[in-house]
Order: structure tokens, then C-alpha cells, then sequence
DNA sequence: GAAATATGGTTTATATCGGTATTATTTTAT
DNA sequence: ATAAAATAATACCGATATAAACCATATTTC
């Protein structure tokens, strides 16, 4: 990596010398939150690459591996990636043809469609996932519960402060 | 919004019920911090596109302002906008036929290009910062000085642990 | 001081994603 | 029962992003 975050604080400082007003250590946050959230996703998906995965193919594997019963749908997918469902439309393409996934078309309903694991992946999830978990821990291992317990908190109460900026538009 | 947060949580239990092993709580802090981060883009972009701007093209422009004697160069924002320099190009051609900045060849390195603001693109910017700075402001309004402190032990401490796991890839 | 290497910027090719329009089907309202 | 509205998936298109190849210029090495 070329820098590290103070790259960025000294970069903030020095328009909030010209500027004044900018409430600095809360545009300091932000851009903090965007830095860690870049790494964050770098580094995920680097060792999901090694898998041929992304994710996004991931998180919809890891998904259809955990309803194997209830059958999902695009549109399903879709909330649970927080993705358009013309972008579900394109993953789902690339899943199916990678051979983890089969498309079939709904009884109930026939506008619907079902995906569903095939053997192939099943058997990748299953690998895939202990890796992440593994990752995931090494991730936090220096956080004690109650640092884990702040970080939820305070994740939770930035989303309230941005829904609130939401309704005013 | 369709859904909050919630949603992914039910979907993450039902996982760890079938798979054991998950690190529950830390796979959640994950997830959250992807859904905090899309919101808060989402809000962000959202207000920047009533000036025609996004994160990107705004985040170039105050790079610009704040340094008004230095000049910048195309690599000097890559690396501010965390961006490849493909990319940077890109942006600086949209920035240019906005007329928002220009691009002049350096004498001193003749491989290089000098960006600046034009009259029109200083002015955007100086009328776009404040707003900014006040959709911040209102953003963390409920967030003590102790709780915005913490929030960036945090973060840097999260960063800390990712800067970690890349080296041992 | 010439050759090798590095750097800055752009072009080209390619990936990822969302918006809009479209088609097919289902649900709702009357 | 039928017309109108809603929903599911997709095709098509444009916006945004990266990587790789490339050219021009600087720097390093010998």
C-alpha cells in the first residue's frame, strides 16, 4: 500500500486551515469509514479470487447454501446483496455458467424463477466458507467483546443518524 | 429502503444454526459495516448529484481547492481518491468539458499534467463544501465528542487488523 | 554518456453495476 | 369476469471502475 490513512488527515487539514467551518474530526470520520470500507472489500476479495469468487458470488452461494429448502428467487437475492436485480440477473448468468448454480422455472408462479446449489456448488461454499471465518477472526482477533459490542453500537446509531438525513432529502 | 438491517442478521443466524463454527457477532460487524457503508454513499451521492457531482468528482474538486499553490497532478489524485490512474484520467476529462478545471503540461517533468480549478469550478466547489460540511455535521449529531473519539479508536483499530492479514496473504 | 529502468499519463479492452423499457404472469378492483 | 395495477425476470444501454499495453520523458546504473 502506497498510504496509510494520515495521507488523508493531512489532506483534511489543510483545506480546514483555509476553510474554516468544516467540522473537522466528524469529516475526518467519514473518510476514515471510506478508507477502512476500501481495504475492507480489497481484501476480501482478493482471497475470494483465489476461488474464482467475489462478494458478491460469494454472499449468493453462501445464501442459497443456507436455504436449501426454501428455494430462492432473483428477487431474493437481490435484497440480500443489496443489488439491483438486473445485476442479480448478470451474477446468476455467471453462476450458472461456472456450474454452482441451476436455474429453474417456478410451478406456483411462472413468472418466478428457483435457483438452487448444484453439487459443484455446494461442495465449493462448503470450503469457502471456514476460510472466510477464519479470515474473519484473525480480522477482529485483537478486539475484546466489549470493543466488538462498542463497534455494533456505534455502527447502529450512524445508521439511524443517516436514515434521519434520509426523510429530509 | 426496503429493508433494515435486521434482514441480514436473520439471514447470517441462519447460517451459523446449520453451519457451526461462525464467528457470529464479528460476521455481523462485517455485514453491518458493508450496509452502513452503502447508505452512507448512497445518501452522499445523493446530495452531490444536485450539483452534478458524485463522491469521486467532489472529493477531486476540494483536493483541487486546498491546494490552489501546489498544483496537482493526475497521479496526486489517484492517489487522494484511492482511484486508479485510469480512472483519474477519466475523471479529469469529465472535469475538464465541465469546465470545472484545467489540464496544462508541466515545463519542469514534460510527462507530467497540471490540474486546476477554473473560476467556474472554484465557485462550484466553494458553494458545494458547506453543504457538505453541514449534511455532516447533521449526520453525527447525536454522536458525542466520546462516542466520535471512540468511533475512530475503532476504525483505525479495524484497519490495524486488516493491514495484518494482508501481509500473511 | 549510453543502456536499462522507472515514472506519468493515456488508450484499449473488459468488468461491474444501476436505470429504463419490455415481456410474461399474477393480483386487485370493479 | 374483465380491466387495471403490481410483480418477476430480463435485455439493452450508459456510467463507473480496473488492468494491461503503450508512448514519452526522467532517472539510475554502469
Amino acid at each position: 500500500m502506497k498510504h496509510d490513512f494520515s495521507f488523508f488527515e493531512l489532506g483534511i487539514d489543510r483545506i480546514s486551515r483555509r476553510r474554516p467551518g468544516m467540522p473537522r474530526d466528524r469529516v475526518v470520520l467519514n473518510r476514515l469509514f471510506f478508507f477502512v470500507f476500501k481495504e475492507l472489500d480489497e481484501a476480501y476479495n482478493r482471497r475470494l479470487a483465489e476461488y474464482g469468487l467475489n462478494s458478491s458470488t460469494f454472499l449468493a452461494l453462501a445464501m442459497l447454501l443456507s436455504s436449501e429448502d426454501k428455494l430462492l428467487n432473483p428477487s431474493d437475492l437481490s435484497d440480500a446483496l443489496i443489488a439491483s436485480r438486473t445485476n442479480v440477473t448478470r451474477l446468476a448468468d455467471e453462476l450458472v455458467s461456472a456450474g454452482w448454480v441451476a436455474r429453474k422455472p417456478s410451478m406456483e408462479d411462472r413468472r418466478r424463477v428457483e435457483l438452487s446449489l448444484t453439487e459443484e456448488g455446494r461442495k465449493l461454499i462448503m470450503k469457502v466458507l471456514p476460510m472466510m471465518w477464519k479470515l474473519i477472526e484473525r480480522q477482529w482477533a485483537d478486539f475484546s467483546p466489549t470493543e466488538v459490542a462498542e463497534f455494533d453500537r456505534l455502527l447502529r446509531k450512524m445508521l439511524a443518524g443517516l436514515s434521519r438525513f434520509k426523510e429530509t432529502a
